[in-house]
DNA sequence: CTGAAAGCGCTTACAG
DNA sequence: CTGAAAGCGCTTACAG
């Protein structure tokens, strides 16, 4: 490496490492260095193209100006817009951001969360499988801040920043049965999460209870399997002759269009489409999709001001109980 | 945090730090120690739940386990794909990735670079703008591991793995030629990239050269504006008649079928689509779109052997020349 | 205004 | 078979 050290500056410099490290940490002033000593100090550095190794710093100061992401899937565009908002944002405070997928195995999130702590990342955002409560409660209690999105921890006194679930699928009940669709379908996930059960409670009460309607137009089926068995249930709704389908996520709304593109069910003429969860591709492909978008940007950003003030203020439990409100977006479909 | 450090494992334990450290890295048989005492040690450990601080370690080894991955935008489902697989490969090596974008920045390529630096991560992957040779190059000659993807730099030493783009294009143009295309557009980006470059010039010689063909089929756009500019060429495009259009990136084909929708043209009855990168929804939306796939998870893979390759051996300047073939889909466009 | 020294928690030659 | 000690490159109370 042959890297230049702080101690060859105070060398050069005909200083103590002390003073070198202060006036480069801007700290000059504060610790009244002389300037002419400062501007030598400076020079120095500056021409020997002086970098402080971070690791030392780090190790020295027990901070790493790093921040663990965890997410079922990076490779998720939903996931990734907020790993880019993110990344920005937290840039401009110099934090760096180290990244890893669960696919939602619960024994993945547990092994990234201890690695990250090994590497003591100051903080942790996490898209829990919301299987490791009691894990996650740990890292707090550790003394490493740690924020809930997207999925959090009902009895818990864990911080999050979600976005109101049970309201969104309302909207687009709401929105269906004002285009006058009564034979609503519900195509969801089979899977214990919070932001899942929501939706499901928000199409249960807000559409069969509310209005009485159907209860078995709503279909569950299997994340590991999830294109061929949304196939399935979309083809079985179609054949109950539902007026309409919500899809609970932006990927299963993908596959269940190309299932009714198989079955050449048009729509909307045919069936109306609602999808919890937007995509670029939605207003880019004819006709293009009723969406709820999920504010990526909003969540990144209230995630990075949260998780940076928990650092700087040390309020690691810090109660933080974001809930944001989705958005319609209508189109064709 | 009130971790318990290797100090009190060894005072536990009645035995040294040299000792303990040996036995609870797997050293111990190595360096010959009682089996009885390694298994005290083993033993302490466990019960009081010890975990090294991987930031004490790094230091002290100048290793951190970590890969640095810079790439134009990670929101881009291409790059996300790619840290997916990257992440999964080196997660079997114990090494975590730190991401970054640089939306084509140059400057924020060269921060990235030197932050990663900072942080001593153990190698570099990037997907560079191609605007920073020298840095790059001078990070290579500072001793930490870089390896080039999906761009390199011609006329540099830079290990690279990139896709061979020029007969990409080539098996694109054939493709259509094959379908009695002979008006085929071009629709590129005006940027400075080697791999675009190739895709261009594979269109101009084994389309306008060999063919003899229009050499005014062609548009290259700007990168920062491409949504209007795209829709803008893809309409000109068809007022000049093209019976077939060759978009050069999948989101430039995206927003071709935007156009193309909006201005009533139907692919693939008045116009053929191919696009150069495939994406998860050109096989949901019909018609399917034919796409040049570019093999992620492969690039992904050779990226993550060779990286760690140069990591273990040590062998910066090892001369990885790898380009891999991308592969034709035809769906119905 | 500035410096000597301890400390962050490991690893690793070296010695016996 | 095991340990004392140095070292990785910083920061920071403390002293003067």
């Amino acid at each position: 490496m042959s890297k230049v050290s702080l101690n060859v500056i105070a060398l050069e410099a005909g200083v103590s490492k002390t003073t070198a490290s202060m006036v480069l940490n801007g700290k000059g002033d504060q610790h009244k260095i002389n300037a002419a000593t400062q501007e030598r100090v400076k020079t120095i550095a500056q021409k020997l193209n002086y970098r402080p190794n971070q690791l030392a710093r780090s190790f020295s100061q027990g901070k790493t100006m790093t921040i663990g992401l965890i997410v079922p899937n990076i490779a998720d565009s939903y996931y990734s817009s907020i790993a880019l908002y993110l990344e920005q944002k937290l840039a401009k405070s110099s934090y760096q951001l180290i990244i890893g997928s669960t696919h939602e195995d619960p024994q993945k999130e547990k092994d990234l969360l201890l690695s990250f702590i090994d590497r003591r990342t100051d903080g942790i955002l996490i898209a829990s499988t919301q299987k490791n409560k009691t894990d996650i409660e740990q890292v707090q209690k550790g003394g490493t801040p740690v924020l809930l999105f997207d999925r959090h921890y009902p009895n818990s006194s864990l911080p999050y920043v979600i976005v109101d679930n049970y309201h969104g699928i309302k909207i687009l009940v709401d929105h269906l049965f004002k285009q006058g669709k009564r034979a609503i379908g519900y195509v969801g996930l089979d899977l214990d999460l919070d932001a899942i059960h929501e939706r499901q409670r928000g199409y249960r009460e807000n559409y069969c209870d509310r209005f009485n309607m159907q209860t078995d137009y709503i279909r569950l089926i299997n994340y590991d399997n999830y294109a061929q068995e949304c196939s399935i249930a979309v083809k079985e709704l179609i054949s109950q002759r539902v007026s309409a389908i919500i899809f609970e996520t932006h990927y299963l709304t993908l596959h269940g269009i190309k299932a009714l593109t198989e079955e050449h069910v048009r729509y909307p003429e045919q069936v109306c489409i609602a999808s919890y969860g937007d995509h670029e591709v939605f207003s880019i492909f004819s006709p293009y999709i009723t969406a709820l978008e999920q504010p990526a940007r909003l969540i990144a950003e209230e995630c990075a001001a949260k998780i940076l003030d928990m650092i700087d203020t040390k309020s690691i439990h810090q109660s933080v109980e974001i809930k944001l409100k989705p958005q319609l977006i209508i189109r064709n479909s």
